[in-house]
DNA sequence: TCCAGGAATTTGATCGTTCAAGACCTTGGA
DNA sequence: TCCAAGGTCTTGAACGATCAAATTCCTGGA
């Protein structure tokens, strides 16, 4: 089995290179008949243009590169990997590979792209993980390196473009619907202030109490089952009319159940993220529509790479979603 | 920022292309007093070498490719991801990137091997999920591709590397440890026989309890958590003195928790694979290490892709090992 | 002093594609 | 009849590295 090179075809259908080149980036330079001529040798050499070659004289390797987070243990390190599983195929689709790495840290992770950069050509990044101060964004932007990012810039200026899901719309769905059921007293089992992400699903679950005119108390401990656990039996046993806890995670969700059977407390929980968690022992949980995400974030970088870049920045903002089970 | 070629880096070293070249890929031929000039040209120019030219004259990428699943959403899905991230570490490491591809079912895999193939040359492939009459292996191995496969060939020819982990040995020793706690009657939760992994670690469990001269009744249903409380209601049903259930995934063995509780049995659990799900309720769980398994495909890769390959494949096996929580 | 022979370095060609520019046809209006 | 203007197709050069062969530089023995 001969390399079959763009010399092959146009050997084969009778016309120089370059006009088989154009049949395959710009067909409408040429003519039907000769494109149709093109197209079949094509077919019968089941030729393929070398992404190498086309690289070295486009400078564009249709790649685009995604962090894979170490190898995160926790209940919630999932998320990211549905992403990922989402944004290769949306990639796929649209003509583009992934290429995964690592980093240890922000920096490590700058000087990584310089790597990919210089020695591998990408076209583009998918950044995760968002948070306040991030380099990363900036160090991309101003070498006018396109990229997305999924996650809102929180507190830097917004001067890309971004897909993010709506976390405090998605708590606020879970208070309303245990407000709906009948809970009065619905508490918040969060992060520590000063994360964004955190921060928001808190402000959605204020947002719903406030707009019924009802008060509520929240807790802020880092992520965790037992932490969870803890900050939960804190809260029951200081308010025991509370009925409900809203999550900011499955792990502290998770938690909570078992605060409450402990504590013989019959208290409805809902937990974020929608994780197999969740899913095995039938926890009420608000999803991320994660391969959603993926697919805007892939439409997003098209936009970018094909030149058709909006003049201002284009955000995408996504509704989760409640998923109900048995604990709410 | 001009571009940095090798050409630059040459005339700043004052040598020729080919020295920077000879310093890059040969540096013993040449002379200790040059090479250290042009690795200090290297320096400070921070050149790269580009890997489309490079793989143009050379044929090789340093790019690996492997397949992510769809979107599978089980409990145990998180097995290949985890999977991944050893992998992507193990390659960075070894100067390989990692490149991701989807596929729906093995014939469509084996068209993209193609593409893959002719449009980035890639180096080799990791495959994961083999099974019985598993049409990817002999299609590689026909047209001399590097690749290793995680997970053994089942039933077919034994004629490519592999590395897997002892799915046996795992229940083996679920099964002592229930043994050395004093239960006698202890069952199994499996799948329906005809998948290696599954019947392996049927195996593990009936060899142990054979080696203590005890009997034991198993069950075979599809994956699940439904599934497993099922059957494991029936098998406790059927047997009142089973104390103890070995399963084949962490699915199963929350099923069966579940349908212990139900029954008011008191029953020890173990399941396989050590999810999130395991950690997060505390279940005993056997644990593959997987972080280990990549490294050892990266190692079994540079073998093949360095040309020093051995003669003959080689077959790696390593032990689980058993995580002790609540539940046994 | 000269030369053989190995070590160190350089030169030209090449990988497969696309860019830029030029060549060749048609067609139609002057 | 001739030429301008498009439309269509072809030709050389270039991208940045490595291979293969040629060249220069040394060293030491006759």
């Amino acid at each position: 089995m001969e390399k079959v090179t763009i010399a092959t075809v146009a050997r084969r259908a009778g016309v120089s290179r370059q006009t088989v080149s154009n049949v395959l980036n710009t067909p409408d330079v040429v003519r039907e008949e000769t494109r149709e001529r093109v197209r079949e040798a094509i077919a019968e050499l089941g030729y393929r243009v070398n992404q190498a070659a086309r690289q070295m004289r486009t400078g564009r390797s249709r790649l685009i590169a995604v962090r894979i987070e170490p190898a995160n243990d926790g209940i919630n390190g999932s998320v990211l990997d549905r992403f990922l599983h989402g944004l290769t195929d949306a990639a796929g689709l649209a003509g583009y590979r992934v290429m995964l790495y690592t980093a240890a840290g922000d920096d490590d992770e700058i000087a990584t792209y310089e790597e990919l950069l210089s020695a591998y050509d990408l076209d583009a990044f998918v950044l995760t993980s968002t948070h306040h101060g991030d380099p990363r964004t900036s160090w991309l932007a101003g070498r006018d390196i396109p990229f997305v990012t999924f996650g809102r810039p929180w507190g830097a200026p917004d001067t890309h473009s971004w897909v993010d899901v709506d976390n405090a719309s998605g708590t606020t769905a879970a208070t309303e619907r245990l407000l709906a059921t009948g809970h009065r007293r619905i508490g918040f089992l969060g992060w520590p202030a000063g994360s964004g992400v955190g921060d928001a699903r808190r402000e959605g679950w204020a947002r719903a109490l406030g707009a019924a005119h009802l008060l509520g108390s929240s807790a802020g401990v880092e992520d965790g089952v037992d932490t969870g656990a803890a900050a939960a039996r804190g809260l029951l046993a200081a308010e025991p009319d509370t009925t409900a806890l809203v999550c900011a995670s499955d792990s502290l969700a998770l938690g909570a159940l078992e605060a409450a059977r402990e504590m013989g407390r019959d208290c409805a929980v809902i937990g974020f993220d929608d994780t197999a968690v969740a899913r095995a022992i039938g926890l009420t949980s608000v999803s991320q529509p994660l391969a959603e995400a993926a697919g805007r974030c892939m439409d997003l970088l098209r936009e970018l790479l094909d030149g058709r870049a909006p003049s201002a920045p284009t955000h995408v903002l996504l509704p989760p979603s409640l998923v109900l089970r048995q604990t709410a």
